[in-house]
DNA sequence: ACTATATTGAAAATGGTTTCCATTATCAAT
DNA sequence: ATTGATAATGGAAACCATTTTCAATATAGT
């Protein structure tokens, strides 16, 4: 019993200092179902905190992947996009689709557990057939949602 | 019968000009294996015609990926990487396998069959559920190569 | 509170990619 | 084959997400 939040716990735990702007961008990432960029990530931390700097935030979204606590995508708009590996608003595990114009994302869990199935299988075969340790995956589907193609 | 070789017949049927350019990259991908990066292709490219320029080769890319004709891929390595569609050297459907060491990338073809047709079930869904007109997918295993982790 | 040390913020640098624009090449029509 | 409308090109500069630098500040164990 640490007495401390799970997350900042984790901070401890690898020996890291627990900062203001460490628990601001935590508990926004804790609050919302989006991928935000660091960019979405900065303007939301400083209306909790002005004095928080562009340049802190992507250190701690880096610093946040590196410790394996959030995940870091790239769903082709030329920005990294970043969401909370356990994240209370959402399904543990999913795979995304993303809309190539709106850019919107949407959390899918249809077949998960089968695809995880597989993927554990496959994983497994990569890793003793090219000696790869692999640590992750992704799967994105990519496409055009309705309201981007009114017609039809 | 057009009597052109059909990725140069892809340009006419798209109303765009064959250029010289566009020859010298078509055929350097035409004879890689590799994913390569726009600056990749522009060194290899000005070894043929050395008045190609780095714009014209991003032009390009872009172009040929609008069409279809080229995939365009980021491995987290910041930069895009390309890969001719049908590309001769490679199998056709394949996944990939990422080094986030060296960078070397694995396409693999294991299970290839079964991811196609979960992907092709799990696209069916999607696009119904969501609304999204799906067109592409992708499946990417991330992890260290044996290489790059030379003990054990 | 004090101190060693990690962290921060601002400004500048970086680097892949895009834009601008004047020049040049392509190709359908002659 | 030549022409002319138009698309494509190349170089320089701009762009913009991200990283680096470095002096100032905050954290956590004592």
């Amino acid at each position: 019993m640490s007495g401390y939040p799970l997350r900042q716990q984790r901070l401890y735990d690898f020996g890291l200092k627990l900062t203001n702007p460490r628990k601001v961008i935590i508990n926004l990432l804790k609050n919302t179902d989006k991928h935000l960029s660091a960019e979405e990530i900065y303007l939301d931390a400083i209306k909790t905190n002005p004095s928080i700097g562009l340049t802190t935030v992507y250190r701690t979204l880096d610093l946040f992947f590196q410790i394996g606590m959030v995940q870091k995508y790239d769903f082709g708009d030329d920005r990294a996009r970043y969401e909370l590996t356990d994240n209370p608003f959402k399904n543990q595990h999913h795979h995304h689709l993303v809309c190539v114009k709106c850019r919107t994302i949407v959390d899918y869990t249809d077949f998960v557990n089968e695809e995880l199935e597989l993927m554990n299988k496959t994983e497994k075969i990569l890793s003793e057939k090219y000696q790869y340790k692999i640590f992750h995956h992704t799967i994105h589907f990519y496409g055009v949602c309705t309201h981007c193609r009114p017609v039809q």
